[in-house]
DNA sequence: TGGCGCGGAGAACGATCGTTCTCTAGGCTA
DNA sequence: TAGCCTAGAGAACGATCGTTCTCCGCGCCA
């Protein structure tokens, strides 16, 4: 097993565990269980648990905006792209470890005791804010930032809705609201 | 000190840490030492720190909507107070404590170990939606609920994004979009 | 006044955690 | 083949945590 095949052995062991049960919960050596690599190994490539936690937020958030980014994209008219946005939500919400916004997640139990936690959630909030305010820009909107913001709220909101309850419905709801937040910009 | 005073300042201890510094983090020492409680006491009244935490949950549920409604209510005319929500969350952020949603913190953190913990967050969760329904029914919708859904999307939504970037400002992008949201479902 | 029970302070206990250390086996080089 | 470097398995260590126990002093009742 070379470093890169260990280091993605880590992180997929890291990401399945602290996502659903949460970081303080689940041991490095539980990690090194499931990952199979050595405890000896695990802190050569990350030299704590902080640095493993950190590397975790930032590789999901470039797989999470990647796969929202490549379903978005398929839609045709660059119109109906900030709408299928909470299409790609209610999908992802459906799925049996859907479990909220690891992000979210991550704050609220680090977000104190960690700087660079705090800031790798940070840092995904804002991407995915310029992100959406890419999308409403190129949907028409003459003024895309404060739409954008109410669509990053929206999607939030479905997430942690949607985590609690345990239903994908918050993502219609999102998805309505945002309609309407979009025809009263004035673009339908 | 007599039973509920010492009730009244472990919750009050308790509430201040585990909102602050998230609840794994918060050892019952910590709680002890911030009460005034001696510890004997404090397993005298909740036995396990589990049973605390959902204390701690249920009690800030009833205040926190107990104030919602308040502000809510001084409003004179019922077609405002919908909106009037997100002017008290405003209020709310502003504060220098406030640290997000309780509850979706806690769940983030404890909703897979603790079914106790995560019933009284659906129970909050439902109450504020159960709150809000009434709300948008005595502003004289025909159909609150689909409505009501929405605008505790956007609460939720608000919060934590108001939580992570550190401003009050997701208040205002959520008062938006439910004004967007009431005058798309017939009553401006 | 003398014994008794309750409460407080804090030590103690067992478990767990993050992190490091030890020991050993195996493969490469000369 | 002999020596050495690496890596893995897992013990070990120090800290912390939830929880319980010990010890002591103070107030109450006969």
């Amino acid at each position: 097993m070379d470093i890169t095949e260990a280091d993605g052995r880590l992180l997929d062991a890291a990401e399945a565990l602290f996502y659903e049960h949460g970081i303080q919960t689940v041991g490095m050596d539980r990690i090194r269980a499931a990952s199979g690599v050595s405890l000896k190994r695990l802190y050569q490539r990350f030299p704590s648990k902080d640095v493993l936690v950190e590397a975790y937020l930032r590789r999901r958030d470039g797989r999470w905006r990647g796969a929202l980014a490549e379903y978005v994209a398929a839609r045709p008219s660059a119109a109906e792209r900030p709408l299928a946005v909470f299409d790609w939500l209610e999908e992802w919400f459906g799925q049996p470890d859907f479990r909220g916004c690891a992000f979210i997640n991550a704050y609220g139990e680090l977000g104190t005791a960690s700087p660079a936690v705090a800031e790798a959630v940070r840092d995904h909030k804002a991407e995915v804010l310029r992100y959406l305010h890419g999308l409403v820009r190129d949907a028409g909107a003459a003024e895309p930032g404060p739409v954008a913001e109410q669509l990053a709220v929206l999607a939030d909101g479905a997430i942690t809705t949607s985590a609690i309850t345990g239903t994908p419905a918050p993502a219609r709801s999102a998805r309505q609201a945002a309609s309407a937040v979009l025809e009263a910009a004035g673009f339908a």
